[in-house]
DNA sequence: GCCGCAGCGGTGTATATACAACGAAAGGAC
DNA sequence: GTCCTTTCGTTGTATATACACCGCTGCGGC
């Protein structure tokens, strides 16, 4: 069974990924998390929770609890809407600065990535698109 | 950057599958992390924690933590060796029967998974390895 | 025998993630 | 205008994950 199972593949990578991708961040001190946030925000800017909760494929909760800690740290605004209900988010001063400042940990991070996964892998990675395989 | 991060790749990935064997595996009460660590221990007993956790490349205090879950539910034993410091895991008969009753769940979640990613996707993951990679 | 080191296992803390449930609010049906 | 449904956002709870740290325990050097 081990042998064969995407899930164990699937999940052991996001693991190794993820590890790879905080530590080169962690002097920033940013994750891989925030800072696909961070840039998804600035990406659709102006965006609202909920296209960013769908391009990232986040549950609208956990995606509540994520943009907390940005916006507690000061790097996300939440404009709330005289009318309609949707907020719209925008990084902030701060927030466009700081993945400025990241973009050399990140392509580090990416590099190393490439690196231990080999090429072939890595490509096939970057074929996949957050909606694209459902239904 | 969104559209070459390998890493908003990977971690998305990861999220994907983790839910669909989730959902698959929930009527039985179990986890894909519970799974899987059910599956390492069996795969490997007798087997120290060390083992495990270096096959799933699991930080160790995850693997504490997650032991307990499994072994609180009865479904992992740990047994304190009367001499060297290495406890030795073992599946109890409630683990294996619950191990034999997931077969058709998995089987369900490998396939759906399947579909969903694609061929050549499923073949790049399935040809990772845990470990191979490093360095 | 003693000492120190290395490794193991657990705990504290923080983050990431999801499901369930709830309340508020928007928008449509009539 | 009122009601109903949908959607949005948050909170409660559980799990998964990792880093830092701490204590214990063998083991080797002497």
């Amino acid at each position: 069974m081990a042998r064969e199972c995407i899930g164990l593949r699937a999940r052991y990578l996001g693991r190794l990924v993820t590890r790879i991708y905080d530590d080169a961040l962690r002097p920033l001190g940013l994750t891989a998390a925030q800072l696909s946030l961070l840039g998804a925000i600035e990406g659709l800017a102006p965006a609202s929770a909920t296209q960013v909760g769908e391009r990232l494929d986040l549950e609208k909760s956990t995606l509540s609890r994520n943009l907390r800690l940005l916006s507690d740290r000061g790097w996300v605004r939440v404009l709330q809407p005289e009318r309609g209900r949707h907020r719209l988010l925008e990084l902030t001063p701060a927030g466009r600065r700081l993945l400025v400042r990241a973009m050399p940990a990140w392509q580090e991070a990416q590099a190393s990535v490439r690196r231990r996964l080999g090429q072939a892998t890595a490509e096939a990675l970057q074929g996949l698109r957050p909606g694209q395989e459902r239904g």
